[in-house]
DNA sequence: TTCCTGTTCCTAGCAGCGCTAGAAATTGGA
DNA sequence: TCCAATTTCTAGCGCTGCTAGGAACAGGAA
């Protein structure tokens, strides 16, 4: 009884070694360096050993992403609350997602870019998922003006994912992000001036 | 002489047989199953043959990507010149898009998620990308109410990369999206309601 | 303490990947 | 008809994700 609950302790201690050790490869070399070999490796147990606490690689990108949800969660809301004008939390939730985009790539790209196996926008999404969206939630919230305000957070989420990743594509230049930023926060900070019909 | 622009002919031929080979059994099977064998075998050459026209695998996608910028250009185009009416026509643009994405993943995934070295946003960027970036900005162009141009394109292209490429990753509701996409038209059709400082 | 049984782990290897050296075959002119 | 240059292919390298099968190591019983 005992015993096994030791053995259990010490394998979800593994399981975290090898999460913790995936992530930091891929964000210091990016996951084209992140294989089972190096891996192995890196947590001193042989492959097969990864296989018997994860279905693959991709299992184990996909915990990655799941630590992932959590940090961003909490930097958005030390940002949404750090200002009382909704305005400004916006623009400061906003800068503070690409910030999180910008300063771990790597650990972004398996949260959201990968094809990775988990449920999005359902009951089911991990709960560090649903708290980071009701983050950016309740800062979008207070422009909604009408509008469904979880469609309004998917879409300014969408546009913030947009200019994160044709950024570091090398498709937008990195020198005017600012002012794009501003631009789509002009355009979710206030009212469509008039018949919009949604 | 003549034997040699025959050659030169016959090569410049069966590049564009690799290249279309490439495109279609991305668009067939998905990037995954773009491996050096197998377009080698479908085009009926050796895998040294394909290095003869290719500097490798990236290369061959940068190409299949170059045509698909073509493509787009042309679907923008006709939607953009379908309406004199600019809010509609902004909507039909951003609608061409999306269609164009949803409809050839693969190619989209080529053009603007593959990390890809192609030259973006400036003078020595390829022709058809200019062309495709300005059928957006024409159609764009008309609700900038004073705002630089080029970034409020720019950054309306994101959100729709964005919707996209979240939508296909699984990470947006697909029922949603014409809904999403008309609030994203709404915001960048309808002059921002006051105090912008750009 | 010694044995036995069940678990845990590693060695070794498979099929497939992008890519390339060097030999073979083909071409076109002398 | 032969030769030189070009073109093309065969074969293989080092790597990938993944796994079968045997070795090593537990922990309880005699």
């Amino acid at each position: 009884m005992s015993i096994q609950t030791r053995k259990e302790r010490e394998r979800a201690q593994r399981e975290k070694l090898i999460i913790t050790a995936a992530r930091e490869l891929a964000e210091a070399e990016g996951w084209e360096a992140v294989t089972t070999r190096r891996l192995a490796e890196q947590v001193e147990y042989s492959q097969p050993v990864l296989y018997s606490h994860f279905k693959g690689k991709d299992a184990i990108m996909t915990a990655v992403a799941l630590e992932g949800f959590a940090d961003l969660a909490a930097e958005l809301r030390a940002a949404r609350t750090a200002t009382p004008d909704p305005a400004h939390a916006l623009a400061q939730v906003g800068a503070a997602y690409v910030a999180f985009a910008e300063r771990r790539p790597a650990l972004y790209d398996a949260m959201f870019s990968q094809t990775v196996n988990l449920p999005f926008a359902t009951p089911q999404a991990p709960a560090a998922l649903h708290t980071s969206f009701n983050e950016l939630a309740e800062a979008v919230g207070p422009h909604a003006h009408g509008a469904d305000p979880g469609l309004l957070t998917e879409t300014f989420w969408a546009a913030l994912h947009g200019l994160v990743t044709l950024m570091r594509g090398g498709r937008l230049p990195r020198e005017a992000h600012d002012r794009r930023l501003a631009i789509l926060l002009a355009r979710f900070t206030h009212e469509p001036a008039s018949q919009g019909r949604l």
